[in-house]
DNA sequence: CAACGCTATTGACGCACGTTCAATACTTTG
DNA sequence: CAAAGTATTGAACGTGCGTCAATAGCGTTG
């Protein structure tokens, strides 16, 4: 809540925006975008409404810095260690996905509905981030072992891995909501084992 | 264009109310829910602001209406037509939904997002249509060839249908974007081919 | 260490849009 | 044709976005 703090504490411009940055993503885990006003930060701020849009200009470039943060966050929750055999890795980033969106269920909410429902900057920032994730399984040493599961790398089969990532989020958000009585490891399995399952049928046309 | 009508038409409730909904999912495909204003509606109707509130209320529940409104042609759209076998029958849903659209691209995606990113009443709508279609697969006739593919209803399958929707929706609305060299009969084959394909991995676990 | 300059910060203003409600004017009825 | 019923309006209010000149904290300088 927005406190006593003494009125008017001047700080440098790069911790202010740090500071309001890291409130706003904390403010996004729990509520939608459209309720976290300028006016609701800047109170939980304890500053004025002016000073968020010298930071930030408006509404929407607000939003836009919020979820390109969150972004950033899950991008590098799920980024490969390096260690182990390629397809290890794979494995890897995607229980660490898993993991973030089971511990971070709430924000991570906020930031696919915040991102779907948004503006044209909003739906980019997290259309690349998505396509991040999913490059990885093109590039690299990664690339060699995926191309013998059937992932070439051609438009249609950029096709099916974009629609396997959506599938992935959506069973796993539906996991967390209510696990049916399939463990974690089960998941997992399941997850890596269907995108082989949805590229096969293509394999033979 | 709000035009020139003649002020203060006087219509019968059950008109007044149709002309607006229609209105209302027309304008609805061609922006977002934001911009669907109560005040846009009434300019763009020829009427008073206080005669959208004497019909819906507020403004969720304008939006309420407009989204279930589409949500419903959808579902129409895509009901069974009663004849041929039960397999054929599904195949032909999801042929008619890619037709719908590929001819709807704009208003499909403005009831994606505006389902995605509002409030709890719309994400509701849009889950149970979603519900209504896949529930398709449980029931009647259907059911029973679908569970020599591995569809039985149990709380796993049915988790891995959920995916395979959110998957369908992904790779058509890519493909209507976009379709890489894919024909729709290519498309169609690959999406009802995924589906056992996703649950292949769970018949042996 | 006091005056100064730079700029982070404020507060008041205007605007757009959602929302309410008493007044108004069609249409029907007796 | 008068009166009742109600579809429709328009003005008023609240809230949250966006702008900007005025203010005040903090480092610098003599």
């Amino acid at each position: 809540m927005g406190h006593m703090t003494s009125p008017r504490t001047r700080m440098s411009p790069d911790s202010r925006r740090e500071q309001l940055l890291e409130l706003g993503v904390r403010l996004f885990a729990t509520r939608s975008l459209e309720d976290l006003s300028i006016e609701t930060l800047a109170e939980e701020a304890g500053i004025s409404r002016g000073l968020l849009y010298h930071y930030f200009g408006n509404k929407q470039e607000f939003h836009t810095a919020v979820v390109q943060r969150a972004a950033d966050d899950l991008f590098a929750v799920t980024a490969p260690t390096g260690e182990g055999a390629p397809l290890e890795q794979l494995a890897g980033s995607l229980e660490r996905y898993v993991d973030y969106v089971t511990e971070n269920y709430h924000g991570y909410l906020s930031l696919l509905r915040g991102a779907a429902g948004g503006h044209e900057g909003l739906r980019e920032i997290y259309e690349s981030a998505r396509a991040a994730l999913t490059d990885r399984l093109f590039e690299g040493p990664v690339a060699e072992e995926a191309a013998a599961l059937g992932l070439t790398d051609t438009p249609a089969v950029r096709l099916l891995v974009h629609g396997w990532a959506a599938f992935t989020e959506d069973v796993v958000l539906e996991w967390v909501r209510d696990a049916r009585g399939i463990s974690r490891d089960e998941l997992l399995l399941t997850l890596s084992a269907s995108l082989p399952g949805i590229l096969a049928p293509l394999r033979q046309a």
